[in-house]
Formats: structure tokens, sequence, C-alpha cells
RNA sequence: GGAGGGGUAGCGAAGUGGCUAAACGCGGCGGACUGUAAAUCCGCUCCUUCGGGUUCGGCGGUUCGAAUCCGUCCCCCUCCA
């Protein structure tokens, strides 16, 4: 620090702030000061990592926790190395849960990875990353290689890892290819010689691997910068697809603020502070309004969704979204937009049959079910009759639940 | 290599010859209430032409009848070496 300049000085600070807004930890906080400075002094970029699981590409708000912080060092002139994990997929991350993974081909990475991109796009430069496929380095080390790797770290200190210390603890299965993950990705990190890696805290263990092998194999040790895990709609488990808890952004602006409705109130300002782009002071405005009940927590929640909407739809898909929402949920009329099916029979149908063939219901004993729950309505009509005959008509508008509306067209012959 | 324990619906967990399509809890879904929040209450939670059909790790057998008994295979855990 002494060497700088105060504009330097200055910068640094500037950098530091933006950078540990929101985060939940930095590890170790004075090693990213320092690389800052020397990025500085030296005119060099730093090298930020982000890994990839290349089998699930749905992008949803859940990632854009890390995105948003990548978007921050890209601003600054940083680089950010995407790393595709095409060969530490083949492994399968240890979750307790993933025995066996299923073999992608390079294919379906290929497509995966792309399918990253496109979505990625939304949230940075994708003309300014620097694309790595794990597969490059780590397909060439032969077992000998490996053996040495694995000589770097100890056992007891791999058990460290909390998802393998609780599945000790529950008598649950550890594979013994469940260890190298972490030492593959660590690897990766020498490879590349990052300077920081960003994550979720739960690739805390990791992340630290990547520091740990980095400093075995005489390089300089990379910073972790973890993210707070965002909750899903649930408001315990975290965002991920698996779960179907997720808003996906590439979700429709009806679907995405619908879902942001349904938010617990209490995540509120974690998710104003994780995903939305407000600046800290506008946050912690609506913060402090939501703690003296001068802002009702449904209109925060409306802000959020009209807020996720812009980002990704924009204003006026905002505004609409925020109306549809309005009309339909808060004044139960019908959605102005429906989606429409053509309908090619014509005629009369059990309505169970219908309801199955459109997709709604997965078969018909739970379609019976659902109107007997009176959970059907034709036309905005109630049916309660299960074993309803239905007269199709050209813009019959048929509900399941709440949300699930669709709309008949009868097919011109 | 040896000894023991275990595999039941999305998950956890009862059930050890018919009354079991399988208790109970969680989760999920629908309804009421509301703010598509929380809490609460009610209902549903394999398929079905409503006759029945297919389910309890896989396969085969015993039996009028099997999640339950027998054989075999697969998988998991614990302890000993």
């Amino acid at each position: 620090m002494e060497q700088l300049t105060n504009d330097q000085k200055i910068e640094v600070n500037r950098q530091m702030r933006i950078y540990s807004q929101g985060v939940k930890e930095i590890i170790p906080t004075e090693e990213l000061e320092n690389k800052l400075v020397k990025s500085i002094l030296e005119n060099k970029p730093l090298k930020i990592k982000l890994g990839l699981d290349p089998s699930a590409p749905d992008v949803h708000l859940g990632h854009t926790v890390v995105l948003n912080k990548m978007r921050q060092f890209q601003e600054n002139g940083h680089i950010i190395q995407l790393i595709i994990g095409d060969f530490t997929g083949k492994i399968g991350d240890p979750t307790g849960k993933s025995v066996a993974r299923k073999q992608l081909t390079d294919e379906e990475v290929k497509h995966n990875a792309n399918t990253y991109f496109e979505q990625f796009a939304k949230v940075i430069d994708m003309e300014k990353v620097e694309l790595h496929y794990n597969s490059k380095w780590l397909s060439k080390l032969n077992f000998e290689d490996v053996i040495q790797l694995a000589g770097k770290i100890t056992v007891a200190r791999l058990l460290e890892r909390d998802d393998f210390e609780e599945r000790i603890a529950f008598g649950k299965p550890i594979s013994l290819h469940e260890f190298f993950y972490p030492l593959m990705q660590g690897y990766d990190s020498v490879q590349l010689e990052c300077d920081i890696e960003l994550g979720g805290t739960d690739q805390y263990f990791n992340i630290l691997m990547g520091r740990h092998f980095q400093e075995k194999f005489g390089k300089e040790k990379q910073v972790a910068l973890l993210m707070p895990l965002l909750e899903g709609l649930d408001g315990v488990e975290k965002m991920s697809k698996s779960k179907k808890n997720y808003i996906g952004i590439d979700e429709s602006p009806n679907e995405m603020y619908g879902k942001a409705m349904s938010i617990p109130d209490e995540l509120m300002s974690k998710y104003f502070d994780l995903i939305t782009d407000f600046t800290p002071e506008q946050i912690q405005t609506i913060k402090e309004q939501l703690e003296t009940a001068e802002l009702h927590p449904r209109d925060a929640k409306m802000l959020l969704g009209k807020t996720i909407v812009r980002m990704y739809h924009g204003e006026v898909a905002a505004e609409q979204a925020e109306q549809n929402f309005i009309s339909v949920f808060q004044k139960k009329a019908m959605p102005d937009e429906i989606p429409v099916v053509e309908w090619k029979g014509e005629g009369d149908i059990p309505i169970t049959d219908l309801l199955v063939e459109l997709n709604m219901l997965s078969s018909k004993s739970e379609a019976r079910r659902m109107i007997d729950n009176r959970g059907v309505r034709v036309n905005g009509e109630q049916i309660e009759n299960s074993q309803l005959i239905i007269h199709i008509t050209d813009g019959l508008v048929i509900q399941v639940g709440k949300r699930k509306f669709v709309q008949l067209k009868q097919k011109q012959r």
C-alpha cells in the first residue's frame, strides 16, 4: 500500500468496498487487498475463477448472486476465467445423493456450456471472458501424476469437509472417487494461476483446496470469495433446479413476477441484497422501511418482482407483469395472455381425459382428485363432477389450481 | 477374509402370512382464509374402462393367499482381521 499514490490508494479502497458488498466471507481479506495493490502497480488484471458444473445448464437467480459479483470485477477490468468442469462432471460433486453421475457426451457438454453462455450474457460480458475446459489438463494426468497429487493432501484434511463429516456421522457411504473432486478442482486453480475464486459458501471447502494446492505447487495462493447461498421460493433450501424452488432468468415475465410474490417475507432483504441492481443505500432504505412497517411486505415484494422482471426483460415487461399480477391474482380476473393450445378433436370429451391430454395433469386419477378437490375451472366455473363430459368450443378456458391456464383453439380444417 | 445389521411410496419410518394399495410424520398438490408470505383449518397424494390392475432392492420358488416364508443375485452400513 505504501508504494501507491493517493489516487491509487483510493482506487484500491473503492474496489475493496465494491467487492465486499454482500459477500459472506473473504479468505483472507488482506490478501485480496494485496492482490489489488499489485494489480494496480503492475497494471495487470486479476484472474477471477468461476467453476461451472456442465450438467445443469438452467441458470437461475441463485447463480446470479455470484454472476453479479463477477460483473463487478469485470467492470473494473479484471479477467473472468470460466471453467467448464467437463472432466470433473464425470466424477460428480459429492452431494451424498448422486452416487453415479451420468456421463455426458462431448456434444452434451458443449450444448450445456452454450446454454450457460447465452444466459450468462444477460449479466456479464461474455466477450471478455476467458474460457476453459478442465478436461484439457485433467485428462492428461496419468496415474502417477494423480498419486503425486493425492500425496499433497491428507485424508484428515479431506474428511474435514462438512458433507463428508456428516455422511460419516450418519453412516452414509462415501466413495473413494469423491475425494478426488476437491483435488481436481484445486488443481484447476493451479493450472490457471487464479487470483480469486468465487463461489457460494457451499464451495468453501473446494475453493480452499485451490489455495492449498497452489501453495503445494509453489504458486501464489488464490483468495476465496464466498457469496451467501440464496434460499429458494420455499425459503429453506438453497435455490436449485432439482428442488424446483427457483426463478430461472429465462422465464417469462409473468412467471418471474409470480414466483417472486411467493417468496417468504423474511427473505425480502436478502433478495434485495443479492439479486437486485439497487445501490446499497437504496437497499438500506428498503430494509429500514420494512422494519418500521412503513413499507408493507407485500409491496416490498411487488417491488422485488418488478425489479427482477425489469433486469431480465426490461421496463415495459416489468410494468405489464405487475398489471397482470394485480388483475389476475389480486382481482381474480382472467389473465390477459393464456397459453393457447390447438385442439384437433371436436365434440365431447370427458373432462379428465381433456386435462391429461392438455398435459395439465399427469393422470386421469389425478384429474379426478383435482376435480373432487374443487381445483378445476372451465370458463371460470368450478367443476364439481369428475365424470363431466365437456363439449369443446373455440376459446374454452381451462384452469387448474390458481396458476395454470390453457385456452383451447379449435383447429381449422 | 470373518461376524452381524439393513434395502418398504419423493424422503423418514411402521408393518414379519389374509382385516395392507401398505399406519404415521415430513414434503408436495388442491381448497378455505390472505398478500400466489407466514400461521391455521379441510381434502388429496400408484394406475384404472371403477370390474379391477400393478407395487415393498432384482429374479425365481412355497402357498388358496406373500412386503411378510424359502432360494439366489445385487446394493448399503457397522464391527473384527
